[in-house]
DNA sequence: ACGCAATATTGCAGTCACTGCATTCTTTGC
DNA sequence: GCAAAGAATGCAGTGACTGCAATATTGCGT
């Protein structure tokens, strides 16, 4: 893996991932508001002013891998069948991403009780959720087409519904202690949120 | 109104309208960040330190009106009929605060200008907003009651896709100038999430 | 191998939100 | 009036984050 990669690139993923793991291991230890971003820049080597030029706030490291994901989801997203509606398309990409976070299980818990202790790291978690919702119904307003002119209203709550499936599935996934499976949750809301809210009593 | 309230009562309502009123002025005149929490306490004619026995955070200045708002809806969805679907329950709550909001219109405007040029507002309102799918949840899993024994994660689903369904008509009216009316908007929104979404194309 | 240009790192000094604590004022119930 | 409760203030601090100038490292052409 990033063979091609000069040497400056890569010792700069390598900072990025020094500084990330230093970081996650003082939270754990020290609980998020007690480290310092000096104490992270201490153990990962570098001089505190460092720290910034990889991050631009503590609470974004902690959230490091959500660039990534996003880019995984629109990816999938354009990559699913022109023909499939929408709201099938959200659902197959995020089910990838939902399989993902299935096996990064014990680092993921890691992030989730940070960011769930944490009201600024929480905080800073749903902005980037929302930068996501904005990228997923741009796309989804592409998809529609013109055909749906209503000013991307219906792609906007398509993306919302969507990720607001998901953060139900997460939250519930994590706060039951992981008994079912992320993907079978999340299938469960999208089928619930497809097939009417109406009806539930 | 607050009439029977005591001086000290009657005195800390006054100064937290005017910490606010201080606040939002100067927000717009130099810009959120660029105000510090010294000048809104110049402006307000409080001691700096006051500030934060009024408010949290500079940011929570901007969101003041939001524990009001979560009020209403709460108390709203305790007055509905018991007989009536969670999703129609919420649904006319959340009618009340959208018709709230129509009207308070020039105010809303202003905060909402702040909260999207602001990040760090922008998180703390969704934060907030959270706050609120908790409570909501949690009373809509009351209401549905045992019969739905899947640890709550349907009354969270609900409490999630409606707020989802409220912030995607809130921004579609902000952002497109306020053409339609609110209400509207967050009726054909619910709409649209109860009669399926799996149909649009 | 060498030097030059581009880029990354560092250090320094500063700003500002926010906090704990001790002190002083104001209100309230008696 | 007066004592107790509560609110406001001042002071001194911490720590995230920034701009800027100095220094080190890397990449490239020769």
């Amino acid at each position: 893996m990033n063979a091609e990669l000069g040497l400056r690139e890569r010792k700069k993923l390598e900072r990025r991932a020094a500084i990330e793991s230093a970081a996650l291991d003082l939270f754990e230890e020290h609980g998020f508001d007690s480290t310092t971003t000096e104490q992270i820049a201490a153990r990962a080597d570098i001089a505190p002013r460092t720290f910034f030029l990889y991050f631009p706030t503590k609470e974004d490291v902690v959230l490091a891998d959500y660039a990534q994901r996003l880019d995984r989801i629109v990816e999938e997203l354009g990559s699913r069948p022109a023909d499939e509606s929408p709201w099938d398309a959200l659902r197959a990409s995020l089910l990838v991403v939902a399989s993902d976070y299935e096996h990064e299980r014990s680092a993921l818990i890691r992030r989730f009780s940070i960011m769930t202790t944490n009201p600024s790291v929480f905080a800073r978690s749903l902005a980037l959720q929302a930068g996501w919702e904005d990228t997923l119904s741009a796309v989804i307003a592409e998809r529609i087409g013109s055909g749906h002119d209503d000013g991307g209203i219906t792609a906007r709550l398509l993306a919302s519904a969507a990720l607001a499936a998901m953060r139900s599935a997460i939250q519930h996934w994590v706060i039951s202690g992981h008994h079912e499976a992320l993907p079978d949750l999340l299938t469960s809301c999208f089928d619930q949120l497809a097939h009417g809210l109406a009806e539930v009593r």
